[in-house]
DNA sequence: ACCGAGAATGTAAACGGTTACATCGGCAAT
DNA sequence: ATTGCCGATGTAACCGTTTACATTCTCGGT
């Protein structure tokens, strides 16, 4: 093993005491002990030993993220953001994909006492009674795009009801009467607010309102194809498709064009998330921007905030804006300029 | 706090021995007494001290991944194939980004002491002997897709130069006999492995050999995309693109079509990696799969299996091997057939 | 009734740091 | 010369576990 502070203490013949001073500029030392401690520190190659420390100081400099399963974009997004302002802020970073199975999850939080000082949830299916039960309870908890029913925790969401309406108000611009939806899990929250949104847009705007007109998804490319293929064969078929998110609208856009359809001549199709790869489609696709990597970074600042403050704080639930991206697969106005299409 | 030990001890009208032999299965316990601990430490919910433990043990169950900067669907898909061979051990995750500031990776390395098991480097930057001067020596590393000059370090790499090589037979199969090159960043090995794939293909079959074929680039979508505008701008224009990367051939599709040249009649586009937005592309790309995520889980488990065998095991380099998967970008007899998409 | 062998449990020493408190000089003020 | 104070350093307790070793209990065999 490597050494430790009493092999320093000892070579450069003063107490583990002054040694620990040294090392977290603390307290007094003369400027002479300090350079040879330093020095011998630096031939012994020590390195304070990470889990001694938290013993003692109980915290551990490191956060941890809880999320459903990273995949994908979404995750790879909101990670540079988390990790971004964390770094920042001299902290590391514990994942933790949950593969939502009940007990897993249980070990997991469990697994997480005496290894950090906060934690972000983005697990949707994670209940806060499952947190509260088996977390200690001054655990900092940050809840990302969760449900956040009565709960005391302290979370981000985003404006999911929002840009749902956004969107839908949008295409309704361009003359769309007719748009179908399609959903997500029914259990996901996103996709319960998005839904939401597209209801309360089509009512207060008068639009077609009915039941077949939203199909059922579950955010995964394959059943957007699925959607698209069961659009194409519908009777009274849609003029828009508002895919309530972009892997579905990819999907959706390859059975489109499968089917012979032309976007969006015959049909506009519109997605929500904005991940990368949306504005290379072909048609780039209109989109609701979440602006990820900024929520990841937000998240984090306020779990630091409220691990500084020994989460003694006033709990707070915040709602991000969203922004809609027009781009070409809703046809109208839609235009990018060139050169401009590495934005 | 959580309750400690003692206190369940305590509670349960037990020794401390007793209760941390529950907890471990480790030596006899009546199961009377046992049932009686288990109760009590429900009860007081009480999770074992990470860091104590860690402290004693000399184990973490952690081991932390370290990559340059976790930016798109690379990052994530390798995550995906580390943690998901993580998590089946019961091993935890830690990410740390190094945004290649020397004194920064220094500082990070030394963190490591005490909180984890062993390391993965992904960071092309990081020489080995930063890390042999920062790390215990005893510390467990595998290095992954990095550069492995004399380096003692276990390793695993991808066959850069095999799939390059059989990327270029393969346009050449099509034809082809000036094929154009979008280089990646100079410093970056595997840039340079694929550049070698190239230069030994065209040397090999005695195609069209010329300084001007090989383009500068960084990987970046904007790098392919002036590289696109230069190709259509060039008199000896070449009748097919070999991007060393999907993201420049994303890039370099766009400054194609934007010129009016048409993929693949007009010209051929090939990418490398095989990233999935590749096959939802327009035409679909031919590219180079390297199978990300099983990279990743290979990874870990070689990592993991020397942390086991405490670090005193066999070095090896291993060569992951890739595969052409041909698509419409590169015209000839590519063909998708429908219902396959989401392979 | 006694012995010995396990089985069940307890005791206490680590692990590697931090930090409250004690100690020790030296120096300015008296 | 004494006092008091402060800067520099040392001492030792503590953080929450694990585990080697000691101790006690329980029984079957004699």
């Amino acid at each position: 093993m490597s050494a430790t502070i009493k092999e320093v203490a000892r070579e450069a013949e003063v107490s583990v005491a002054t040694v620990s001073r040294v090392f977290n500029d603390k307290g007094p030392v003369r400027s002479e002990t300090r350079r040879r401690i330093l020095e011998v520190a630096e031939r012994l190659r020590y390195t304070p030993h990470g889990a001694a420390r938290s013993l003692i100081t109980n915290e551990t400099h490191t956060v941890s993220v809880l999320l459903p399963d990273l995949h994908g974009e979404f995750f790879s997004e909101v990670m540079r953001g988390i990790d971004s302002t964390a770094h920042g802020s001299g902290y590391h970073l514990l994942v933790a994909s949950s593969h939502n199975d009940r007990a897993e999850i249980k070990a997991l939080l469990r697994a997480m006492r005496g290894r950090v000082d906060g934690l972000i949830v983005m697990s949707p299916d994670v209940d806060a009674h499952t947190l509260e039960a088996n977390l200690p309870e001054t655990l900092p908890i940050l809840l990302l795009n969760c449900l956040v029913d009565g709960t005391s925790f302290d979370s981000i969401n985003v404006d999911n009801h929002g840009g749902a309406l956004a969107m839908v108000r949008h295409l309704a611009g361009l003359g769309h009467r007719r748009i179908a939806l399609v959903k997500g899990a029914a259990e996901n929250y996103d996709a319960r607010e998005r839904l939401r949104g597209y209801r309360d847009a089509v009512a207060a705007l008068g639009l077609d309102a009915a039941p077949e007109l939203e199909i059922d998804g579950d955010f995964s490319e394959e059943a957007g194809y699925r959607a698209g293929r069961h659009i194409v064969a519908m009777d009274g078929r849609p003029t828009a498709v508002f895919a309530t998110n972009d892997a579905m609208a990819i999907g959706c856009l390859f059975a489109l064009r499968e089917a012979g359809a032309r976007v969006p001549e015959d049909l506009a199709l519109a997605g929500f998330d904005d991940i990368p790869i949306a504005r290379y489609m072909t048609p780039p696709l209109t989109s609701v921007s979440v602006s990820i990597a900024k929520l990841g970074a937000r998240a984090m600042e306020r779990l630091l905030s409220s691990v500084k403050a020994r989460n003694a704080h006033q709990r707070r639930h915040e709602t991000l804006p969203t922004e809609l991206v027009v781009r070409g697969s809703c046809g109208g106005a839609a235009q990018r300029s060139a050169g401009s299409w590495n934005l």
